[in-house]
DNA sequence: CATGAAGGCTACGATAATTAGCCATCGACG
DNA sequence: CGTCGATGGCTAATTATCGTAGCCTTCATG
């Protein structure tokens, strides 16, 4: 190669990462990473497009992370308990992450992920439905739960369920029920 | 008073909100709200601490809005109707004001909005659920059914679900389900 | 050992937020 | 009536950032 390289795209990547979940989104500026990787902020245009570029893999990186985290569930074989482990899982890593989680799902005009990164880290969950619902309403009911747990994340992340009680039993209470009415009866 | 004002902080609030609405957030300049309002950008500062007060006023305007439209819930006398209703009506204001919508819920690090105008907001669902779970879990209740709503309605909005499949009757589904879990059985 | 592509750097240009400081207006008051 | 002063608007200037232009250095290759 022509000339020694200062840095990477990976750890650009990773810098931003760090960054965002420390600044929030709007005050990682590529001033900030470029100092963290050591460069000026132009060579980062050597490797990256623009800043939206940069957030969008971010935001891969991060389903990435998320989807790995998801894949290590235990092979349980009630699919009542993989369901929860899943749903944990995701309320944990939202925890470690709250930035980069919001950016994940929702969040503003945030760049959205492919989606076969993102139907990857959904399948174990999808599987574990389907064993509850049969196949027509598989996907239903993976909604539901997607829907359920992300919603109730998003709004803790945000504050807007402080209305008074215990937050984990109500993530419990609901988990329960949501699983509860996905068995036929 | 001292001289004429060409604008109102009710005008500029409408403007930012109807701005927002169709540029996104992020595009969103002081520029374009003073000249909607008649007046040049440094002028909006006597109204207004910064750019950030000014969407804090956004989603307070857009909270009342939606508060308003929940508010108007026909009394029917069967709580899994009014939970119906209230559902669908979240919704419906959410595809009617997608940015706004986002701003309020889990978005970024949108300004939240003050807990009371949120509180009342949601005041109506938490009568009806109350009916079904009984005071107890009345909390948990409304909980799962607004955690499970805005999960679905923000997934929708960032065309998370396009996963093949009907989306109004994965709502409906899904909505059933909720209703059918806080149920005593 | 010449060379040229890759990667870094400095210097700029453009856009936005926000501040500083000046000017005009009009109601209250002598 | 004529003056005063608070209010609201304006222009000019400052600060930050993103992103681009163009130059310089290095080193794998022939």
């Amino acid at each position: 190669m022509p000339a020694p390289e200062k840095t990477t795209l990976d750890q650009i990547v990773t810098a931003a990462r760090d960054l965002v979940e420390q600044l929030g989104i709007d005050d990682l500026t590529m001033q900030a990473v470029a100092t963290r990787v050591g460069v000026r902020a132009p060579s980062l245009y050597k490797r990256v497009r623009d800043r939206n570029e940069l957030l969008a893999l971010v935001v891969a990186s991060t389903i990435d992370a998320l989807a790995s985290q998801l894949d290590a569930t235990l092979d349980d074989p009630d699919p009542r308990t993989r369901i929860r482990t899943q749903a944990d899982g995701l309320r944990r890593f939202a925890h470690e992450r709250p930035v980069g989680y919001a950016l994940l799902f929702g969040a503003h005009g945030a760049p959205r992920g492919e989606p076969a990164a993102l139907a990857r880290s959904v399948t174990p969950l999808l599987d574990a439905v389907r064993e509850l619902t049969g196949d027509e309403h598989a996907l239903d009911g993976a909604r539901l739960v997607t829907a359920w747990a992300n919603g109730f994340i998003t709004m803790e992340l945000a504050g807007s369920l402080r209305m008074g009680g215990d937050i984990d039993e109500a993530w419990n209470w609901g988990l329960t029920r949501i699983i509860a009415t996905l068995e036929p009866h």
